[in-house]
DNA sequence: CGGCAAACCTGCGAGC
DNA sequence: TGCTCGCAGGTTTGCC
């Protein structure tokens, strides 16, 4: 489900939900999600205060005393949903959080494509080959250009490959092609520099934009709070094919409108005339 | 190394 | 109404 805005969004919204709140019981009612959860992790949880919380590519970190860190992955369906302690619970309510005010967190995660770790914040192993973090000033076309050089892959494997820059997904992918105007069959390793510089600007763009939106619901999903996010009306080809796309006539051509194409088994939407 | 399909899971909408 | 099929925002593995 969620790509960075989301996992970011999630993350705002959940801040004031636990910090600074003691776990003082976990109940897992699965052996876990995608991995089976950490040996002892409900009990290591027990009577711990979630001191801060931050996100790196799309994890959330949930900080601990001395330097702990509970790590989550949403993965595709994964949603934090806050219920009342005589609440019926959901079949997919997998780990179950009550807090010292008397509060209940649920992770509910219907295909369990999540993941949960549990780690010394030197020694989250999930973290450790993880490309540049998009909107930091360190991700810049140059470094964008080492990650790309020789590659012949598709750019648009190349973007969902975490190692290379992480945090992207399905979505954001055809957006930030769709504005850098860049065909998404393109070979990764034979982009111009100025191309580059293109697609790391409209990468950073369209993840902004998406942030201030509060990310995208798609289906039924969520933020932990209640609320929705609403970049989904924002898409410029994700999801349009067979439309025409924004601020181009092509649709009136005989070629024109959004094309959806299945690449290594994903949908990637975008424009062939304006993506070259 | 690259590219692809399948695997992990469940749910939903479309079409028959 | 009920069935099957295809599709879904992620990541990993294994095969050729």
């Amino acid at each position: 489900m969620p790509e960075l805005p989301e996992v970011e969004t999630v993350m705002r919204a959940l801040t004031p939900l636990v910090l600074g709140r003691r776990i003082t019981q976990v109940t897992l009612r699965a052996k876990g999600l995608r991995t089976p959860f950490p040996k002892g992790m409900a009990a290591n949880l027990t009577g711990l205060t979630i001191t801060h919380l931050s996100r790196r590519a799309k994890y959330i970190l949930l900080h601990l005393p001395k330097n702990q860190t509970w790590l989550v992955h949403l993965g595709m369906t994964g949603t934090f949903i806050t219920r009342g302690t005589r609440d019926p619970l959901d079949k997919h309510d997998h780990v179950v959080i009550d807090f010292d005010d008397g509060s209940r967190l649920c992770f509910n995660d219907p295909r369990r494509f999540g993941q949960m770790d549990m780690a010394h914040h030197t020694d989250l192993k999930p973290l450790a080959a993880l490309g540049p973090e998009p909107l930091e000033a360190t991700f810049t076309p140059f470094v964008l250009a080492q990650n790309l050089v020789n590659k012949k892959t598709t750019i648009k494997a190349a973007l969902l490959d975490q190692q290379i820059v992480s945090g992207l997904g399905n979505i954001y992918v055809s957006e930030a092609l769709f504005y850098a105007r860049i065909h998404p069959q393109r070979r990764a390793g034979s982009l111009k520099q100025n191309e580059i510089k293109r697609l790391c600007a409209t990468i950073k763009e369209v993840l902004t934009a998406s942030i201030k939106a509060g990310g995208s619901t798609l289906k039924d999903y969520r933020h932990p709070d209640g609320n929705l996010g609403f970049f989904q009306n924002q898409f410029a080809v994700y999801g349009h094919a067979g439309q025409a796309c924004p601020g181009c006539n092509c649709k009136l051509a005989k070629t024109g409108g959004i094309k959806r194409i299945v690449q290594s088994g994903r949908s990637s939407f975008f424009c062939a005339t304006k993506q070259k």
